[in-house]
DNA sequence: CGCTGGACAAGGCACCTATA
DNA sequence: TATAGGTGCCTTGTCCAGCG
Protein backbone atom coordinates (compact mmCIF):
# COMPACT_ATOMS: atom_id res chain seq x y z
CA UNK A 1 0.00 0.00 0.00
CA UNK A 2 1.75 3.28 -1.08
CA UNK A 3 0.20 6.42 0.14
CA UNK A 4 1.71 9.67 -1.36
CA UNK A 5 1.62 12.99 0.59
CA UNK A 6 1.43 15.96 -1.79
CA UNK A 7 0.83 19.83 -1.28
CA UNK A 8 -2.54 19.43 -1.59
CA UNK A 9 -4.50 16.22 -0.07
CA UNK A 10 -3.52 12.84 -0.46
CA UNK A 11 -3.61 10.05 -2.63
CA UNK A 12 -4.19 6.13 -1.32
CA UNK A 13 -3.38 3.35 -3.19
CA UNK A 14 -6.37 0.73 -1.93
CA UNK A 15 -6.04 -3.01 -2.08
CA UNK A 16 -8.30 -3.32 -4.83
CA UNK A 17 -6.10 -1.23 -6.87
CA UNK A 18 -8.23 1.76 -7.11
CA UNK A 19 -6.88 5.00 -5.83
CA UNK A 20 -8.80 7.16 -2.72
CA UNK A 21 -7.85 10.92 -2.38
CA UNK A 22 -8.74 13.10 0.83
CA UNK A 23 -7.79 16.20 1.43
CA UNK A 24 -7.97 18.84 5.06
CA UNK A 25 -10.61 21.75 4.02
CA UNK A 26 -10.74 24.84 5.16
CA UNK A 27 -13.23 23.74 7.75
CA UNK A 28 -10.29 21.50 9.48
CA UNK A 29 -12.63 18.93 8.73
CA UNK A 30 -11.53 15.56 7.00
CA UNK A 31 -12.88 15.44 3.23
CA UNK A 32 -12.86 11.68 1.18
CA UNK A 33 -13.89 12.05 -2.25
CA UNK A 34 -16.91 10.00 -2.73
CA UNK A 35 -15.85 7.29 -4.39
CA UNK A 36 -12.91 5.69 -5.54
CA UNK A 37 -10.65 6.43 -9.16
CA UNK A 38 -10.06 4.16 -11.32
CA UNK A 39 -6.96 5.87 -12.07
CA UNK A 40 -4.05 8.05 -10.19
CA UNK A 41 -5.16 10.88 -12.08
CA UNK A 42 -8.35 10.50 -11.82
CA UNK A 43 -8.08 11.46 -7.99
CA UNK A 44 -5.41 13.87 -8.74
CA UNK A 45 -8.03 15.85 -11.19
CA UNK A 46 -10.74 15.54 -8.27
CA UNK A 47 -7.96 17.12 -6.12
CA UNK A 48 -7.44 19.99 -8.07
CA UNK A 49 -10.57 20.41 -8.47
CA UNK A 50 -11.23 21.30 -4.77
CA UNK A 51 -8.53 22.93 -4.61
CA UNK A 52 -9.84 25.22 -7.04
CA UNK A 53 -13.14 25.78 -5.74
CA UNK A 54 -10.66 26.38 -2.45
CA UNK A 55 -9.13 29.43 -4.13
CA UNK A 56 -11.89 30.72 -5.46
CA UNK A 57 -13.73 30.77 -2.42
CA UNK A 58 -16.81 28.84 -3.96
CA UNK A 59 -15.75 25.84 -1.19
CA UNK A 60 -18.12 23.93 0.63
CA UNK A 61 -18.18 20.47 2.31
CA UNK A 62 -18.89 18.21 -0.48
CA UNK A 63 -21.65 16.31 1.71
CA UNK A 64 -23.85 19.80 1.15
CA UNK A 65 -23.15 20.50 -2.28
CA UNK A 66 -24.57 16.69 -2.87
CA UNK A 67 -27.76 18.22 -1.50
CA UNK A 68 -27.62 21.30 -3.64
CA UNK A 69 -27.25 18.73 -6.68
CA UNK A 70 -30.55 17.12 -5.60
CA UNK A 71 -32.39 20.05 -5.34
CA UNK A 72 -30.95 21.82 -8.70
CA UNK A 73 -32.62 19.04 -10.20
CA UNK A 74 -36.04 20.13 -8.41
CA UNK A 75 -38.63 21.48 -10.90
CA UNK A 76 -39.40 24.98 -11.23
CA UNK A 77 -42.64 25.06 -10.96
CA UNK A 78 -43.32 23.66 -7.40
CA UNK A 79 -39.80 25.86 -6.66
CA UNK A 80 -41.88 29.00 -8.09
CA UNK A 81 -45.26 28.39 -6.20
CA UNK A 82 -43.16 28.44 -2.77
CA UNK A 83 -41.43 31.23 -3.72
CA UNK A 84 -44.69 33.09 -4.49
CA UNK A 85 -46.24 31.75 -1.52
CA UNK A 86 -43.74 32.67 0.94
CA UNK A 87 -43.11 36.40 -0.41
CA UNK A 88 -44.44 39.16 1.63
CA UNK A 89 -45.87 41.48 -1.39
CA UNK A 90 -49.06 43.21 -1.11
CA UNK A 91 -51.95 41.43 -2.73
CA UNK A 92 -51.99 43.70 -6.00
CA UNK A 93 -48.43 42.62 -6.77
CA UNK A 94 -49.33 39.22 -5.82
CA UNK A 95 -52.30 38.97 -8.47
CA UNK A 96 -50.20 40.60 -11.06
CA UNK A 97 -47.29 37.91 -10.39
CA UNK A 98 -49.58 35.18 -10.44
CA UNK A 99 -50.54 36.37 -14.04
CA UNK A 100 -47.65 36.38 -15.07
CA UNK A 101 -46.49 33.21 -14.07
CA UNK A 102 -49.63 31.55 -15.13
CA UNK A 103 -49.72 33.00 -18.56
CA UNK A 104 -45.97 33.68 -19.62
CA UNK A 105 -43.14 31.80 -17.17
CA UNK A 106 -45.13 28.52 -15.63
CA UNK A 107 -46.16 27.25 -19.15
CA UNK A 108 -42.50 27.10 -20.54
CA UNK A 109 -40.72 26.26 -17.09
CA UNK A 110 -42.96 24.17 -14.80
CA UNK A 111 -41.78 21.03 -15.54
CA UNK A 112 -37.98 22.19 -16.17
CA UNK A 113 -35.39 21.54 -13.40
CA UNK A 114 -33.98 24.60 -12.10
CA UNK A 115 -30.68 23.45 -13.08
CA UNK A 116 -31.36 22.96 -16.77
CA UNK A 117 -32.75 26.51 -17.01
CA UNK A 118 -29.98 27.92 -18.74
CA UNK A 119 -28.90 31.10 -20.57
CA UNK A 120 -29.77 30.02 -24.02
CA UNK A 121 -33.02 28.39 -22.82
CA UNK A 122 -34.20 31.69 -20.52
CA UNK A 123 -33.14 33.98 -23.93
CA UNK A 124 -35.14 31.61 -26.68
CA UNK A 125 -38.13 31.99 -23.67
CA UNK A 126 -37.10 35.83 -24.21
CA UNK A 127 -37.84 36.35 -28.04
CA UNK A 128 -40.93 34.20 -27.54
CA UNK A 129 -42.53 36.80 -25.95
CA UNK A 130 -43.94 39.56 -28.11
CA UNK A 131 -41.99 42.33 -28.36
CA UNK A 132 -44.89 44.75 -29.00
CA UNK A 133 -45.67 44.71 -25.52
CA UNK A 134 -42.61 46.02 -24.07
CA UNK A 135 -43.56 46.56 -20.28
CA UNK A 136 -45.51 43.39 -19.99
CA UNK A 137 -42.23 42.02 -21.34
CA UNK A 138 -39.80 43.20 -19.06
CA UNK A 139 -41.49 42.88 -16.37
CA UNK A 140 -42.35 39.31 -16.85
CA UNK A 141 -38.49 38.72 -17.51
CA UNK A 142 -37.74 40.28 -14.01
CA UNK A 143 -40.26 38.18 -12.21
CA UNK A 144 -38.39 34.88 -13.47
CA UNK A 145 -35.32 36.67 -12.84
CA UNK A 146 -35.93 37.17 -9.26
CA UNK A 147 -37.52 33.69 -8.84
CA UNK A 148 -34.13 32.70 -9.50
CA UNK A 149 -31.85 35.23 -7.56
CA UNK A 150 -33.57 33.49 -5.27
CA UNK A 151 -32.38 30.07 -6.18
CA UNK A 152 -29.17 31.40 -5.95
CA UNK A 153 -29.74 32.69 -2.83
CA UNK A 154 -30.66 29.28 -1.99
CA UNK A 155 -27.50 27.73 -3.03
CA UNK A 156 -29.04 25.79 -5.62
CA UNK A 157 -28.15 27.73 -9.10
CA UNK A 158 -24.74 28.95 -9.42
CA UNK A 159 -25.91 31.80 -11.24
CA UNK A 160 -28.81 33.21 -12.42
CA UNK A 161 -29.26 32.47 -16.03
CA UNK A 162 -31.16 35.83 -17.14
CA UNK A 163 -28.02 37.05 -17.91
CA UNK A 164 -30.05 39.57 -20.86
CA UNK A 165 -28.75 42.82 -20.42
CA UNK A 166 -31.46 45.17 -19.53
CA UNK A 167 -34.34 43.24 -20.30
CA UNK A 168 -35.81 43.54 -17.01
CA UNK A 169 -36.26 47.44 -17.92
CA UNK A 170 -39.39 48.72 -19.23
CA UNK A 171 -38.18 51.94 -21.31
CA UNK A 172 -41.60 54.87 -21.77
CA UNK A 173 -42.62 54.10 -25.28
CA UNK A 174 -43.69 57.78 -26.08
CA UNK A 175 -42.03 60.95 -25.13
CA UNK A 176 -43.04 63.37 -23.33
CA UNK A 177 -44.16 65.86 -25.68
CA UNK A 178 -46.22 68.56 -23.16
CA UNK A 179 -49.68 70.90 -24.81
CA UNK A 180 -48.09 74.30 -25.69
CA UNK A 181 -50.53 76.98 -23.74
CA UNK A 182 -52.45 77.71 -27.00
CA UNK A 183 -53.08 73.60 -27.31
CA UNK A 184 -54.19 74.15 -23.60
CA UNK A 185 -56.48 76.50 -25.00
CA UNK A 186 -58.15 74.41 -27.89
CA UNK A 187 -58.48 71.22 -25.71
CA UNK A 188 -60.57 73.44 -23.23
CA UNK A 189 -62.71 74.75 -25.30
CA UNK A 190 -63.45 71.55 -26.97
CA UNK A 191 -64.21 69.82 -23.82
CA UNK A 192 -67.44 70.69 -21.87
CA UNK A 193 -67.68 74.01 -20.27
CA UNK A 194 -68.05 72.15 -16.67
CA UNK A 195 -64.32 70.14 -17.52
CA UNK A 196 -63.22 74.06 -18.76
CA UNK A 197 -61.47 73.56 -15.18
CA UNK A 198 -60.67 70.42 -15.33
CA UNK A 199 -58.61 70.90 -18.44
CA UNK A 200 -56.45 73.85 -17.14
CA UNK A 201 -56.01 72.80 -13.55
CA UNK A 202 -54.23 69.61 -15.00
CA UNK A 203 -52.67 71.06 -17.65
CA UNK A 204 -51.04 74.15 -15.24
CA UNK A 205 -50.80 72.59 -11.77
CA UNK A 206 -50.56 69.22 -12.53
CA UNK A 207 -52.68 67.25 -10.50
CA UNK A 208 -53.20 63.66 -10.90
CA UNK A 209 -56.75 62.38 -12.77
CA UNK A 210 -57.37 61.15 -9.32
CA UNK A 211 -56.30 64.35 -7.42
CA UNK A 212 -58.56 66.18 -9.49
CA UNK A 213 -61.75 63.68 -9.11
CA UNK A 214 -61.44 64.22 -5.21
CA UNK A 215 -61.11 67.79 -5.58
CA UNK A 216 -64.17 69.65 -3.06
CA UNK A 217 -64.58 73.22 -3.02
CA UNK A 218 -62.57 73.63 0.43
CA UNK A 219 -59.51 72.74 -1.59
CA UNK A 220 -59.75 76.02 -3.54
CA UNK A 221 -58.41 78.86 -2.18
CA UNK A 222 -59.34 81.76 -4.59
CA UNK A 223 -58.25 84.50 -2.25
CA UNK A 224 -54.24 82.90 -1.85
CA UNK A 225 -54.76 81.28 -5.11
CA UNK A 226 -53.82 77.85 -3.84
CA UNK A 227 -54.96 74.56 -4.28
CA UNK A 228 -54.96 72.14 -1.73
CA UNK A 229 -54.39 68.32 -3.03
CA UNK A 230 -55.22 66.46 0.56
CA UNK A 231 -56.67 63.46 -0.95
CA UNK A 232 -57.10 61.40 -3.96
CA UNK A 233 -59.81 58.89 -5.42
CA UNK A 234 -58.66 55.70 -6.98
CA UNK A 235 -61.37 52.82 -8.12
CA UNK A 236 -62.10 49.35 -6.97
CA UNK A 237 -64.28 47.62 -8.97
CA UNK A 238 -67.23 50.28 -8.89
CA UNK A 239 -66.41 51.84 -5.74
CA UNK A 240 -64.56 55.00 -5.56
CA UNK A 241 -61.82 54.85 -2.59
CA UNK A 242 -60.42 57.95 -1.40
CA UNK A 243 -57.40 58.12 -0.06
CA UNK A 244 -53.76 60.01 0.37
CA UNK A 245 -52.61 61.09 -3.37
CA UNK A 246 -50.41 58.53 -4.66
CA UNK A 247 -46.89 58.41 -2.60
CA UNK A 248 -48.73 59.28 0.38
CA UNK A 249 -48.05 63.11 -0.47
CA UNK A 250 -50.44 66.32 0.25
CA UNK A 251 -49.47 69.29 -1.38
CA UNK A 252 -50.65 72.69 -1.87
CA UNK A 253 -50.35 74.33 -5.01
CA UNK A 254 -50.16 78.16 -6.42
CA UNK A 255 -52.58 78.51 -9.39
CA UNK A 256 -50.90 80.90 -12.12
CA UNK A 257 -52.80 84.10 -12.01
CA UNK A 258 -54.19 83.98 -15.27
CA UNK A 259 -56.25 80.49 -14.21
CA UNK A 260 -57.55 81.51 -10.68
CA UNK A 261 -60.91 83.55 -12.98
CA UNK A 262 -61.67 79.89 -15.01
CA UNK A 263 -61.67 78.24 -11.90
CA UNK A 264 -63.26 80.48 -9.93
CA UNK A 265 -66.46 80.88 -12.67
CA UNK A 266 -66.46 77.27 -12.08
CA UNK A 267 -67.02 77.21 -8.26
CA UNK A 268 -69.56 79.97 -8.92
CA UNK A 269 -71.60 78.27 -12.07
CA UNK A 270 -70.77 74.18 -11.76
CA UNK A 271 -70.19 73.48 -7.93
CA UNK A 272 -72.88 73.12 -4.66
CA UNK A 273 -72.21 75.69 -2.06
CA UNK A 274 -71.22 73.39 0.60
CA UNK A 275 -67.16 73.13 1.04
CA UNK A 276 -67.14 69.52 0.50
CA UNK A 277 -69.02 69.71 -2.57
CA UNK A 278 -66.94 68.14 -5.59
CA UNK A 279 -65.39 70.27 -8.24
CA UNK A 280 -66.16 67.85 -10.68
CA UNK A 281 -68.83 65.08 -9.68
CA UNK A 282 -70.30 62.39 -11.61
CA UNK A 283 -73.00 63.20 -14.28
CA UNK A 284 -76.66 62.91 -12.38
CA UNK A 285 -75.12 62.38 -8.98
CA UNK A 286 -73.03 65.46 -7.38
CA UNK A 287 -71.93 63.29 -4.18
CA UNK A 288 -69.64 60.80 -6.26
CA UNK A 289 -66.57 61.31 -8.14
CA UNK A 290 -66.84 61.60 -11.62
CA UNK A 291 -65.62 58.21 -13.54
CA UNK A 292 -62.51 58.55 -15.85
CA UNK A 293 -64.11 57.21 -18.71
CA UNK A 294 -66.47 60.05 -18.51
CA UNK A 295 -64.29 62.77 -18.97
CA UNK A 296 -62.10 60.57 -21.29
CA UNK A 297 -65.29 60.08 -23.54
CA UNK A 298 -65.08 63.86 -24.19
CA UNK A 299 -61.23 64.38 -24.02
CA UNK A 300 -61.17 61.93 -27.14
CA UNK A 301 -62.78 64.16 -29.13
CA UNK A 302 -60.87 67.46 -27.57
CA UNK A 303 -57.76 66.28 -28.10
CA UNK A 304 -58.86 65.50 -32.05
CA UNK A 305 -59.83 68.52 -32.49
CA UNK A 306 -56.64 70.19 -31.02
CA UNK A 307 -54.19 68.29 -33.53
CA UNK A 308 -52.98 65.95 -30.66
CA UNK A 309 -55.05 62.85 -31.17
CA UNK A 310 -52.57 60.48 -28.94
CA UNK A 311 -52.39 63.05 -26.22
CA UNK A 312 -53.68 61.44 -22.80
CA UNK A 313 -55.24 62.72 -20.07
CA UNK A 314 -52.03 61.99 -17.86
CA UNK A 315 -50.17 64.17 -20.42
CA UNK A 316 -51.80 67.48 -18.82
CA UNK A 317 -50.04 66.37 -16.02
CA UNK A 318 -46.48 66.53 -17.94
CA UNK A 319 -47.40 69.81 -19.07
CA UNK A 320 -48.07 71.34 -16.16
CA UNK A 321 -44.43 69.70 -14.82
CA UNK A 322 -42.79 71.08 -18.24
CA UNK A 323 -43.94 74.71 -18.08
CA UNK A 324 -43.24 74.46 -14.54
CA UNK A 325 -39.89 73.87 -15.23
CA UNK A 326 -39.73 76.21 -18.45
CA UNK A 327 -41.08 79.17 -15.94
CA UNK A 328 -37.85 78.79 -14.53
CA UNK A 329 -38.56 76.72 -11.14
CA UNK A 330 -35.96 74.37 -9.94
CA UNK A 331 -36.08 70.50 -9.91
CA UNK A 332 -36.67 70.70 -5.90
CA UNK A 333 -39.84 73.63 -7.32
CA UNK A 334 -41.30 71.37 -9.78
CA UNK A 335 -41.07 68.25 -7.25
CA UNK A 336 -43.04 70.05 -4.55
CA UNK A 337 -45.58 71.15 -7.47
CA UNK A 338 -46.26 68.13 -9.12
CA UNK A 339 -46.08 65.83 -5.41
CA UNK A 340 -43.13 64.08 -6.45
CA UNK A 341 -40.63 62.59 -3.95
CA UNK A 342 -37.53 61.15 -6.27
CA UNK A 343 -35.63 63.71 -8.47
CA UNK A 344 -35.67 61.90 -11.21
CA UNK A 345 -38.84 62.33 -11.91
CA UNK A 346 -38.73 66.05 -11.62
CA UNK A 347 -35.22 66.15 -13.49
CA UNK A 348 -37.35 64.57 -17.04
CA UNK A 349 -39.09 67.37 -17.00
CA UNK A 350 -36.26 69.86 -16.73
CA UNK A 351 -34.37 67.90 -19.93
CA UNK A 352 -38.04 68.60 -21.88
CA UNK A 353 -38.02 71.87 -20.69
CA UNK A 354 -34.23 72.31 -21.49
CA UNK A 355 -35.24 71.29 -25.06
CA UNK A 356 -37.82 73.99 -25.52
CA UNK A 357 -36.41 76.57 -24.29
CA UNK A 358 -33.54 76.29 -26.74
CA UNK A 359 -36.38 75.57 -29.01
CA UNK A 360 -37.69 79.66 -27.94
CA UNK A 361 -34.59 80.68 -27.70
CA UNK A 362 -34.18 79.91 -32.00
CA UNK A 363 -37.55 81.42 -32.72
CA UNK A 364 -36.54 84.78 -31.09
CA UNK A 365 -33.42 84.99 -33.06
CA UNK A 366 -35.91 84.15 -36.15
CA UNK A 367 -38.11 87.03 -35.07
CA UNK A 368 -35.08 89.03 -35.30
CA UNK A 369 -34.23 88.16 -38.51
CA UNK A 370 -31.27 86.19 -38.55
C1' DC B 1 -81.34 53.76 -32.97
C1' DG B 2 -77.64 56.52 -31.74
C1' DC B 3 -75.73 58.71 -27.82
C1' DT B 4 -74.00 58.94 -23.14
C1' DG B 5 -72.41 57.48 -18.71
C1' DG B 6 -70.50 53.84 -16.63
C1' DA B 7 -68.35 48.93 -15.48
C1' DC B 8 -64.61 46.01 -16.06
C1' DA B 9 -60.31 43.55 -17.39
C1' DA B 10 -55.90 43.84 -19.04
C1' DG B 11 -52.02 46.36 -20.27
C1' DG B 12 -48.86 50.10 -19.72
C1' DC B 13 -46.68 53.96 -17.60
C1' DA B 14 -45.13 56.47 -13.44
C1' DC B 15 -42.64 56.44 -9.67
C1' DC B 16 -40.87 54.51 -5.45
C1' DT B 17 -36.99 52.30 -2.25
C1' DA B 18 -33.08 49.42 -1.54
C1' DT B 19 -28.76 48.07 -2.90
C1' DA B 20 -24.49 47.23 -5.29
C1' DT C 1 -25.48 56.13 -10.55
C1' DA C 2 -27.51 52.14 -12.43
C1' DT C 3 -30.15 48.17 -11.62
C1' DA C 4 -33.49 45.30 -9.29
C1' DG C 5 -37.61 44.67 -7.13
C1' DG C 6 -42.09 46.59 -6.04
C1' DT C 7 -46.41 49.25 -6.13
C1' DG C 8 -49.95 52.59 -7.57
C1' DC C 9 -52.67 54.54 -10.90
C1' DC C 10 -54.02 55.69 -15.65
C1' DT C 11 -55.31 54.23 -20.35
C1' DT C 12 -57.43 51.32 -23.62
C1' DG C 13 -60.82 48.39 -25.56
C1' DT C 14 -65.17 46.44 -25.09
C1' DC C 15 -69.56 45.78 -23.51
C1' DC C 16 -73.94 47.27 -21.50
C1' DA C 17 -78.01 49.83 -19.79
C1' DG C 18 -80.81 53.86 -19.88
C1' DC C 19 -82.69 57.51 -22.43
C1' DG C 20 -84.53 60.81 -25.83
Amino acid sequence: MTRAKRDFGTIRKRANGRYQAYYMGPDQGFHRAPSTFQTKSDAEGWLAAERRLIQNDEWSPAKSRRAKVRRATEAFGPYAEAWLAQREIKQRTRALYRRQLDRFILPAFAEMSLRDITPPVVRTWYTSIDPTRPTQRAHVYSLLRAILNEAVRDDILAKNPCTIRSAGIAKRQRPIDPASPEEIVTLMNEMPDRYWAFVIIAAWCGLRFGELAELRRGDIDVKTGLIHVRRAVTWDHSTPVVGTPKNGQQRSVSMPPHIVDVVSAHLDRFVERPSDALLFPAVGDSTRQIHSNTVRRHWIKAREAAGRPHMRIHDLRHTGAVLAALAGATPKETMDRLGHLSAEAAMRYQHVARGRDAEIAAKLSELAGY
